[in-house]
DNA sequence: TACATTCTACGAAGACCCTCGTTGACATCC
DNA sequence: GGATGTCAACGAGGGTCTTCGTAGAATGTA
């Protein structure tokens, strides 16, 4: 039985490894071609595989590319914070039980945060607050 | 070139979605034999699937079983904050840019929380903070 | 004994992932 | 023109992941 894999790879915006570096890039830079892309992911990282994983991401629907001269240059469809909001939710219920508290508490047990970053964390709170009291 | 596949597959704590699955189980339960682990996932995961993939993780020293009349029974070894740990710096850093505040700032604003989860969220950051103080 | 059930064990099939070699187009420089 | 460099495109090779078919051991039951 070929089985079509249970828990589907057709999953939305749900990346392979490889895939996830070439996002990530960019992500962070907004657009890239090929050659940045792969300056930016460190020379162990072949050009034509940085450029496959491209097209591959494309067939997919989460990069588009515009031509610039004689090269392409990818941008990202898919939103870093829908991926990352998949990532997480998949995080939360698989490995911290479906529980928030739960993976904060990992998330700042894991690192040391300066005074402010904590506020600036609290405030994110006190406004999911009141946008549950505005109800 | 084979090229060990730049970031390691041999990292830690790192599984791959079945195994996820598997593990998921494992913790939630504390332990279970095959067809326990396989009754929660769900009667489209064959046995003997579940059941290699228990012996895989077992051979990456992921769990360990104990004999339990004709059948095995296996615990987690790997701890789910430390998988969860890693899972989180891996989601943090290369969807949400390395910063923490994002990642929280997505996670609190895909859900509804109750003011008691945010309450709790919130003694959580305290007691952070006071981790810092003390130093 | 014969049969059914429940389990472990092994191995192979097929899908998927990642890599790269090669080709051909185009441009630049000598 | 010929050499060199940069680019996209294609496809195949080899690894990993997941699945399951099959076999065999142990137990119970008619």
């Amino acid at each position: 039985m070929p089985s079509e894999s249970a828990e589907s790879r057709r999953e939305p915006n749900r990346f392979t490894h490889r895939e996830l570096d070439i996002m990530s890039v960019l992500w962070r830079q907004g657009s890239g071609t090929v050659a940045e892309v792969r300056d930016v992911l460190g020379e162990d990282v072949g050009y034509t595989t940085v450029l496959k994983m491209l097209q591959i991401l494309e067939a997919k629907n989460a990069v588009r590319h515009e031509k610039e001269g004689r090269a392409h240059r990818y941008y990202p469809l898919v939103e870093s914070a829908d991926a990352g909001g998949n990532a997480l939710k998949r995080v939360m219920n698989k490995i911290f039980h479906g529980s928030a508290e739960l993976l904060l508490a990992t998330l700042v047990g894991n690192r040391e945060f300066s005074d402010e970053e904590i506020a600036r964390m609290r405030s994110i709170l006190d406004r999911a607050q009141d946008r549950e009291e505005e109800r």
